[in-house]
DNA sequence: GTAGGGTTAG
């Protein structure tokens, strides 16, 4: 045989990944003195069949130049997630001089997607344009879309996708993926209309992603129409994946039945379409359901998975069922699965922070292999949940010392530690540390929780100063930074940034209203409680909520107009204890007597007499000196309850 | 060259 013919045979090998054959290829080979000739070959042969460093060491020693070669190792890295490795062996080819192929140029892109490399993935993108690559065709431009779409820069995918000279059902699909997982539903459901508007029919994988979207943004009837189509196509009787979205898909949308429906008609069921189901039953909060999918699934004869682990241990944390949660624990270990999976470690440290068994939570965090910012973030949150802020900001302080970066969850988690424990200084830091990290820009959240951090601090100026300076804000912030000042009586304050809200272009809501009404109340502002009363009417929010109600009548109260304030009650479509009691309240303190009488006639008709409207009532007979008749109410009192 | 279920906050 000569040289050439080994080359064939191990082109064979490497097709049909036969390592066994290929070794004993390579020692003929070098029986014959080969090897120079045969080396390339050689390299593939070891990449394809996934002995990566025999491949490396052979490329290395023979010097080899050819595309061909390093491609294939480059792509053996892919193929095992090591993207960076990938790029390394790419960058290296380079300096060897070498210049890429269109496949080369494919392999080094999807390393850059799975390792959401963007600035390597721009980098490579130039070197296409630059060197006016002519292998140019719809496959590269496929990954360049991809590529974007991974890493986050959809906009940048579809720049491309526009771009192209021709594209295809895969080039869509890339796209669409990419503002699938971005959430970004609306954009993903157009490029689905404008596919089909070019003449490119949907195929499976469209239809996956479609489904995504559509379980993203919760659009159940865009949902119900592709599943009409999947229907038509035939594509459930054969295809697992898709009737994962579906379930998927119905269940992120709390469309629960359909979800099980699906479910049950699909041709056979794995791992993947149950876990879809738990996870919509575990993120929605409905733990029950989740563990009796749980144990329906184990029926099934179907073993958990992790991902089916990750949502029971969320359903253990909002059931708070330590004891399973606890035994899940025993599960996984037994299986060997906690070894180096931070997302499990987490979800175990999540599971036992909602149960309360904090101290286990950390003994956890401590025992994990490899801990990350979620881990600390998981557990700082549990703390200051459970109203244990010193060991947050211990906690706080231990991530950091072992190098761990806080990102936006963990700064939420301790300035709400900060705002509950009046930790001004604190939070001054951390908001320092926020702004040096540039954390800050368009970050609602994170802009929502400095003013709230500061508002419950007291520091109302700061709030209002870091509100004025955001990027961003919505009605949230003027809300809280409302509620600040109400809450620690600045109530001119609280009415004038009612002003400046609404200039600023923001409408107020319930909140809003809640906050303003309990301000007017306290410094007794009859006639802006009445404005704000008109508003709330025009608004048509004052009729039909009882919370909001409830305060309508406790600011007249609070401002001496009895009147208007039984005006309201009597016009309440649900007439509480809370609004009657607030009414006693005010004619307690103003020791009206006829106007007390009325409200608690009327609460006792209505069946609202708890303990505290006979308290108040007594109260007020005692106060204008008819001791008699605060006896009789208490004889009342005392019947009523053995009633 | 494109596809399924997933951890922290709000």
């Amino acid at each position: 045989m000569k040289a050439a013919d080994y080359v064939t045979l191990l082109r064979v090998c490497s097709k049909t990944k036969d390592l066994q054959r290929g070794i004993a290829l390579h020692d003929d080979i070098v029986k014959r003195h080969y090897v120079e000739a045969c080396s390339d070959a050689l390299v593939i042969m070891y990449a394809k069949c996934g002995r990566i460093f025999k491949a490396e060491e052979l490329l290395v020693l023979h010097k080899c130049r050819s595309v061909a070669a390093w491609t294939a190792l480059i792509a053996a890295y892919v193929r095992i997630g090591q993207g960076y490795n990938a790029v390394d062996c790419y960058d290296q080819m380079r300096h060897h001089g070498i210049s890429p192929d269109a496949v080369a140029f494919v392999c080094v892109l999807k390393a850059c997607a799975s390792t959401r490399a963007l600035e390597k993935g721009l980098e490579i993108h130039e070197e296409i344009i630059s060197e006016q690559f002519v292998g140019y065709n719809i496959m590269l431009g496929n990954a360049l879309v991809d590529m974007y779409a991974k890493c986050g820069a959809v906009h940048k995918a579809h720049d491309v996708l526009k771009g192209l000279p021709s594209r295809n059902v895969i080039t869509w699909n890339a796209l669409i993926t990419g503002y699938a997982q971005g959430c970004k539903g609306e954009q993903a459901l157009l490029c689905f209309e404008q596919m089909q508007c070019e003449g490119v029919s949907p195929d499976a994988v469209t239809f996956t992603c479609i489904l995504k979207a559509c379980g993203c943004i919760g659009a159940v009837e865009k949902g119900e129409q592709i599943h009409d189509e999947i229907v038509r196509c035939g594509y459930l009787k054969k295809d697992l994946i898709l009737g994962t979205a579906l379930v998927d898909m119905y269940a992120k949308c709390g469309a629960f039945p359909k979800a099980h429906e699906v479910l049950e008609e699909l041709p056979f069921r794995n791992e993947f379409c149950w876990s879809a189901l738990i996870s919509g039953y575990a993120e929605q909060g409905y733990g029950q359901q989740a563990l009796l999918c749980y144990e329906a699934m184990k029926h099934d004869g179907l073993s958990p998975c992790r991902v089916t682990y990750l949502s029971i241990l969320k359903a253990c944390g909002s059931l708070k069922a330590r004891e399973l949660g606890e035994q899940i624990h025993e599960e996984i270990g037994r299986q060997g699965l906690l070894k180096e999976d931070t997302m499990l470690g987490n979800a175990l440290i999540d599971m036992y922070t909602k149960c309360g068994t904090l101290s286990k939570a950390e003994q956890l965090l401590d025992e994990l292999s490899v801990r990350d910012v979620v881990s600390w973030s998981t557990l700082i949150a549990g703390y200051s949940k459970q109203g244990q802020e010193e060991k947050a900001f211990i906690s706080f302080e231990r991530m950091q010392d072992e190098g761990i970066t806080p990102n936006v969850v963990t700064f939420a988690c301790i300035l709400k530690a900060c705002g509950s424990t009046g930790a001004n200084d604190k939070g001054e830091k951390v908001h320092e540390e926020i702004i040096r990290q540039g954390l800050l820009d368009n970050n609602l959240l994170l802009g929502n929780t400095l003013v709230d951090m500061y508002s419950k601090c007291g520091a109302l100026g700061k709030a209002q100063q870091v509100m004025e300076e955001l990027s961003v804000r919505d009605d949230v912030t003027w809300n809280t930074l409302i509620a600040g000042f109400a809450q620690h009586g600045q109530c001119e304050q609280a009415l004038s940034s009612y002003e400046y809200m609404q200039q600023d272009g923001f409408a107020p809501g319930k909140a809003t209203f809640l906050c303003l009404l309990k301000a007017c109340g306290c410094i007794g502002a009859f006639l802006k409680g009445e404005q704000i009363h008109e508003k709330m009417t025009r608004l048509g929010l004052s009729n039909n909520d009882t919370m909001l109600s409830t305060a309508l009548v406790d600011m007249y109260a609070k401002c001496g107009a009895l009147e208007k304030a039984y005006h309201v009650l009597r016009e309440l479509p649900v007439q509480n204890e809370v609004s009657y009691s607030a009414l006693l309240g005010a004619c307690e303190r103003q020791i009206d007597v006829k106007a007390g009488r009325w409200a608690f006639e009327h609460a006792v008709q209505a069946n609202k007499n708890d303990a505290l409207i006979y308290a108040q009532m007594a109260n007020i007979y005692a106060a204008a000196g008819m001791q008699e008749d605060a006896e009789l109410v208490e004889v009342m009192r005392l019947e009523n309850e053995a009633w």
